[in-house]
Formats: C-alpha cells, structure tokens, sequence
DNA sequence: CTGGGTCACTAAACCGGTTCAGTAAAGTAA
DNA sequence: TTACTTTACTGAACCGGTTTAGTGACCCAG
C-alpha cells in the first residue's frame, strides 16, 4: 500500500498520529511495548513516511546540493568528478539525503543555480573548484545555509573543510624530475585565482627552490586542452626550453605531449611529461602518462560526511585532511637529455 | 525577506492567500487589478513560494530523476554523460524543476535508488544505458512513476524515447572504411545487451552486407579500456586480421590503438581506428582518433523536454527522433594497406 | 422586477508529517 | 499520606502552500 499515511498507521496501531512520529523517530516518548506494536503496523501498510510533508514540517529539504560551474565539454573528461560524485553518493545511500546536482556554464548561470537550489531544495552545498577568495562563501553565509568547501580559501570562511594535506602529491612529481637530472622544469598551472591550482603553482615553486633551481617557466593555463597545447607551444619555443613540463591537470598534459610529438620532440627522451588525476584513458597514450593519482571517491566521501554531521550538530569544526596522492610513474618521463 | 509567506504576502496586499496563489499561478479568479498588487507586495517582500509547500500540496517533487548504473571510474570518461546532464539542466533551469543524480555502482545500489528517489523526491526518471529487456521499465510503471528513455527499448514501453534516426553515424564509419578499401573491418562492441550496444552492432553488420563484406569479425566487449585493449589483442592475433577495427566508443578505440601500436603497428597505415563519442582527448591522440560525434546536449535537451510535457499533460506520445551524428575523420584512419 | 449566470474573492479544509501543551497514571521522596 | 516528578500518550496547532465550496456584487434576459 504505497499510499498509507501516518493516520492509517496510527489508527491501525490504535494509537495517536504524535505517537507513531515519536515511535518512528526513536524518539522518547513510547513505551517499548507500543513502539513494537505502531512499527510492526506500519510494516504491514507498506508505510513511508512522505519527505515533502516531512521537509515542510521540519523545515528541511533532505538534500545537498553540488553546482559545477565548468564547460560541460570539461566536465566530460574531468575524472575526479565522477569519482567524487561516487563517492558523495556512498555516504548518502545509507542516509535520507540525496543530492542534487548542477551544471552552470557560466557565472550567471551559476549564481542563478544557488539561488534556485537555496529556496528549500537543498540544506547545503558543497564547493568544489573553490577560488582563492570564492564569493560563494559570502553568498551562502548570506542565505544562512550550510556548506563544505573542498580546500581552504584563504579569505575567513565558517565552513568546515576537506582539503590535501599539502600538496605533497604535486611536490613528487617535481622531485621525481630533478631525480632525473632536469633543471629547466616548466609548469603548465591553472588559473591561479583557484586554490587548487594555486597549491599546485606553490609546490611546484618550492620544490624547485629546494633544489636549487629557477621557477622562470611557469604559463598559467586554464585546464583545457587547447590551452595546454597552446601553453606547450609557447614553452618550446623558448630559447633555453624546458626539458620537462607539470602540467597541473591530465587533459592538458595530454593535449602538451600531443603538441610536443607533433614538433618532432620525442617524450621522453627529448621532454618528459606529468599530469594530473590519473583519469582512465591516460596509461593508453603513447606513451602513457606519468601523473598523480587523487582519490576523488575518498574527497567525496569525508565531505559528505562532513556535511551530514554538519546537518546533526555533530560537527567537531575540524577540517579533514587528506593524505596525499600518489605519483604514478609511466612511459612519458625519463632522463634529461644530454647538452 | 527571505522568510515571507503567502500569508504575509496576503495581508500585505489586502487579500486572502487563496487569491495569492491564483495570482501567482497565473489562475482565472482574481481581477487584472488586484493580480498586480498581489504580485507587487509579493516582490516587494521578496517572496519565493515554498517548494516544500507547494510540493505537500500538489503531491509533486519539481524534480527529476536521473540514476547511473556505471562503474565510477568509466563515467569520469565518458563524454556523453557530462553533456547529456548539462542538456538537462539547460532545460530545467527556466522551469521550477531540478535534477537529482545518482551514481550507483552495482545493480544493488540502483535499485535501491530507484526505491529511494520514488519515494516522493523525483516526479519521474530519465532512463539511460537502455537494456533491450530493461527491467526498469516495469518497475516504474508499477510505481506509477514518469519516465522517459534514451533510445527505445524492444520491450513494451508507456515511455516515450528519444532516440537516434537510425544508426547512420555508425554506418558512416564502416561506409568510410570501406571507399578507403578496406575488406576486414571489425568491430569491437558494447554488451549487446543494451539498445546502443545492439544497434551499433546492427548497423557494423548491415553496413558490411551492403558493401557484400563478410561480418565475422565481431567482439563482443564492455565499453571499458581493458575490454579494448583485450578485444584487440584478440583480433590482431587471427590469422586474416582485420585492417579496420571500428569500436563502440572512445575509451576502447584509444585502449585499442595503444595496444595495437604497442604490438608494432601502425596506425592508420598497418590497420585503420575508429571510435565513438569524440570525447575531448581523442584529438589529441597520436593518432588522431576518426570518430563519431554525437551530441550529447542535444539528448538531454530532449529527454528534459520530453519529461516536462509529461508533467503538464502536453506530450504528443510520439517519440523524439535525433538527426544521425557526424562522422570526424582524423588521423587513425587510412587506405588499407596492401596485401 | 425577478431569476439565472458570471466574476472576484474569502474562508476553511487539506496535504502528511512534527511538535508542544496538557493529562492521567505510576513512581518516588518526605 | 501528601506532594512532586517522571513516563506514556493524546489532541491540536503548525509548517506554507493548493483547492474547493460558498458568498456577495454585478450583469443580462425575460
């Protein structure tokens, strides 16, 4: 019977509608006795309780809520986010919660989502691609809502958030180079008005400096492909050219090592290669990539939690770190090339 | 004020919230007048009608549903997935309906989601990843629930579909290999299974009747880049191997090319490639890859329209029929070499 | 002038839960 | 024994909308 309510349940039980919501909940309030009893009806009418009058009664919507705010065509060949949607998903299985998701393709459109999802759709959001002094921050404090941010912005933020601990993962992939004998190490960064792509631009600095090397050859990118092979292109043309290039993201080291090849340079022996994510189709280029392996399932999964107890009051105001990722050595770099 | 309600909106107009929600609902009952100064004061105090409410009231979620049966990891490379959900959400983002995702990892988890969303979150499911017998379909109509499926399914199905005008883009292909000369194309495919996988199948096979080509070099395989690599392995390891393998998307193509180079083949001189999706990174394989270019905002488009009219009694009952995708001719593919 | 129909609008019921004030019965301390 | 607390439960208000039955004003035909 699909459209039992809690009144044929609690007629069925011979009790008061109070009684069951309290049986139901857990709540105290019922005698052991007839908790059994009004659970036991319940179980025989099919009965679920309705989340909309649920939600309305408790001023909850029962959902979190996840904007993207990135080209769609980006979107497709991003591998963390599918993970880390898997991995949001995980924690809310076992939970009343489901989420709710968006994609804006541009600022407006994203702004227009937080508003659309903040009117009773969602509890909370959480941010991911979070800027170095992310607006969204201001907004939803505004809106009186809750959220995780996935890094810490360097502007105040009250929300809890899940983060690397350090960039360690970025600062391997650069050791593992100088191990190799380069000097000239590039990088093809982010927009570094992104925390993440901030972090990686930091590392990749300071693990030069702690080599004793110059951090001349750094072009901040955008995370496409054109823009890696544009940004590649520029690299190479330079009079003391790099022998090796992080890339901060797979897609645009893949896009670099395409546009490399294409040059004539041969990878790796002229220019070595690492990228970013370690997304499925890179072990299958030619030759497979050298990059760094996060876990989005596991990002997903601690700000979910995060959130949830957020929802609960069970928060400690801890932000989560992670541990860092692996680098994940393959074909695309070898030895610096002989002068 | 973000907390005004309809009562107050009432009173600040000088009515009763029965004609506010007239007013607002662009309803006979209310005078020209009087709609315009309900709708002033309801401006004037900011006022957002409560989803939760209104959903209470009209048994109605304002939201649709969407659950991914994939393996995470996949779904982080599929191209289509990203832009279908971006279709969508162009759709809903001038309508007062969301979406809610879902990723479920094995056949367990998506049926407990099916159960979870009906339960009063979602007002129907777009389906996706149509299996010919698709059990879901009897599920939902058992929920009494609306649906819409990508591509029709050879079951019964209430649903309507949106699908592809044929296969054409996939025949497109094997037309393509066949004026270079080649004479044993394979294909390397999806679970046949499913409505795309079959029908990609199908057309591989018609279009190698039709150029009087025998259609014996069939794998049948499972959309990932293992399953590529391993059905290539297979085919080049015949005796009259194929000098055109055509596989059923991207992540295989690129999987086989990597290991078809890795054997000591050249690609396209030794044996021709080609894949399906044009997911962003195949252009910058080496190799190019040739592939088939679907339009993913295109189907999500549709299949949230297609939803809506459901919802408001407007649909046509006629299924939505995609023009054929386009054929992207790119380096992986070339004349067949000589015997 | 009257009866019937429309129109604009109100009051109240309703959707299905949660929550709070109140009550009767049982337990406990003085 | 009385007085006070605790426990188990009920009834009703409430969340914020939609919807329906009903009312008075107005218009028109007979």
């Amino acid at each position: 019977m699909a459209g039992a309510t809690i009144s044929d349940v609690a007629s069925a039980a011979g009790v008061s509608k109070g009684a069951v919501s309290l049986a139901l909940n857990g709540q105290p309030g019922v005698g052991e006795e007839t908790r059994k009893r009004i659970l036991a009806a319940a179980k025989a009418l099919g009965w679920t309780p309705s989340l909309r009058a649920k939600g309305l009664a408790s001023a909850r919507a029962y959902a979190i809520g996840l904007i993207l705010a990135r080209d769609p065509k980006l979107l497709g060949t991003d591998p963390f986010f599918a993970g880390f949607i898997a991995g949001i998903e995980t924690v809310l299985a076992e939970h009343e919660y489901t989420l709710v998701l968006t994609v804006a393709a541009d600022e407006t459109a994203e702004r227009k989502s937080y508003r659309k999802l903040s009117a009773g759709r969602v509890d909370g959001f959480i941010l991911t691609d979070l800027l170095l002094d992310d607006p969204r921050i201001g907004l939803l404090e505004e809106l009186k809502l809750k959220a995780v941010t996935l890094n810490r912005p360097d502007i105040e933020s009250p929300f809890p958030a899940v983060s690397m601990n350090g960039t360690e993962g970025f600062t391997k992939a650069v050791e593992h180079l100088v191990a190799l004998g380069h000097t000239r190490i590039a990088h093809v960064g982010g927009p570094l008005r992104y925390v993440h792509g901030r972090g990686r631009y930091d590392a990749w600095k300071d693990a030069l400096q702690a080599a004793g090397l110059k951090s001349d050859l750094f072009i901040e990118s955008d995370f496409t492909a054109p823009g890696g092979a544009d940004s590649t292109e520029r690299l190479l043309a330079m009079d003391d050219r790099p022998t090796a290039i992080v890339y901060a993201n797979d897609l645009m080291a893949t896009a670099g090592q395409s546009v490399a090849q294409a040059r004539g340079y041969c990878v790796p022996d002229d220019l070595s290669i690492t990228g970013y994510d370690d997304a499925e189709f890179v072990r299958y280029l030619n030759p497979p990539l050298t990059t760094i392996s996060a876990d989005p399932l596991r990002w997903g999964h601690e700000a979910a939690h995060a959130m949830l107890a957020l929802f609960d009051g069970s928060h400690d105001g801890q932000d989560v770190r992670l541990p860092p990722p692996e680098l994940i050595i393959r074909g695309s770099t070898g030895p610096a090339p002989d002068r």
